[in-house]
DNA sequence: CGGCTTTGACCAGCGC
DNA sequence: GCGCTGGTCAAAGCCG
């Protein structure tokens, strides 16, 4: 299936349960209502999305098909995160046998070992091999995942600007896909995070981002005060300018992680667009002091609300969902 | 000149 | 064990 292009990083989402609804996934493992995973709302404390869903589903332009995927249920919540706290406690790392990446100071542990148990002779290819070793290793099987969540957006712009800077560190072709994954890190020196951006085989109008791991510094734009006063805290990543946007959401839920995604359709200036995202228990700690600072404003007005705010703005056109 | 992208190569994990 | 695939590195080139 097309989708197996990124079935790795949102497992059973795309299982087939949702399909025809195109946009609208949300697949609840047996045993679980819809309501059960929207709960770890709480955990999170504040407003959510899943409050805004819960509570003011007609102000919400979300299609749920809560398709049935017997795969993994969900473990339960994880505890209330700290802001600092790595993310990885979200993802249960053990049954998901993608190959997903670890991040770059996963690799630590592993380089004196592994610089150790090098026999290389060759100094010059040695010391390249190393550093490739050092950076590339994925060794531990039991290493944990750095918390991860997607969304998809419609958008003509691969590389959506969500107020952080990246840097593009790799591309490849992605089987059965016409279309390149990109990989890009996040520029902040301590900051591991990555993400990976790319293009739906099965709708080419639908961006797939994935982010990995958890900010720890402020955002760029937002401690530079570049915000536009109209732009409102979706998720502490971006912020939704409050102009240029029509959109539509779909929640997409990613059950073995516990995180959550929608697919967001824009139509703006692609040249200055905002991505879109917006995972619950991911999103302190990922993004953690705006959507604290936010709270309140998310729970009256922030997040979705804003998002469809502007569906009544301007003339939605029903947007199939996808 | 610094920051970023491109791109070929390398490595690990996984399935057969 | 081998091949495939995903993820990452890093040199080279580009750009403002």
């Amino acid at each position: 299936m097309a989708n197996s292009a990124f079935s790795d990083q949102i497992p059973s989402v795309y299982g087939g349960g949702s399909g025809g609804g195109g946009g609208s996934f949300l697949d609840i493992p047996q045993g679980y209502s819809y309501m059960d995973m929207l709960g770890f709302q709480d955990y999170y404390g504040g407003a959510s999305l899943f409050d805004l869903l819960q509570h003011h589903p007609s102000n919400i332009n979300i299609n749920i098909n809560s398709s049935v995927v017997v795969d993994h249920p969900p473990p339960p919540p994880p505890p209330p995160p700290e802001t600092t706290t790595n993310s990885e406690v979200v993802n249960t790392p053990t049954t998901n046998s993608s190959s997903i990446s670890s991040s770059s100071n996963e690799h630590l542990n592993d380089v004196d070992q592994e610089n150790n148990n090098n026999t290389r002779s060759d100094d010059d290819h040695q010391q390249k091999t190393d550093n490739k070793q050092l950076k590339a290793k994925k060794k531990n099987p039991k290493k944990e995942r750095e918390a991860r969540f997607a969304f998809m957006t419609k958008t003509e712009v691969d590389h959506l600007d969500d107020g952080y800077r990246w840097r593009k560190y790799g591309q490849k072709a992605v089987k059965n896909s016409p279309f390149p994954r990109s990989y890009y890190r996040c520029t902040s020196a301590s900051c591991g995070v990555k993400k990976r951006v790319e293009r739906s085989s099965e709708d080419p109008s639908t961006v797939v981002t994935t982010y990995e791991g958890t900010h720890k510094h402020p955002c760029p734009i937002t401690s530079r005060g570049m915000l536009p006063e109209t732009a409102t805290y979706i998720n502490p990543s971006f912020l939704l300018p409050q102009l240029h946007y029509q959109q539509q959401s779909s929640p997409l839920f990613h059950n073995q992680t516990n995180s959550l995604s929608f697919t967001t359709t824009t139509t703006m200036n692609p040249s200055s667009s905002y991505s879109h995202n917006y995972d619950l228990h991911e999103a302190r700690s990922f993004f953690p002091s705006p959507l604290e600072s936010s709270s309140s404003l998310m729970r009256d007005h922030g997040l979705l609300q804003d998002m469809v705010s502007f569906q009544g703005g301007k003339e939605e056109p029903k947007e199939e969902p996808r």
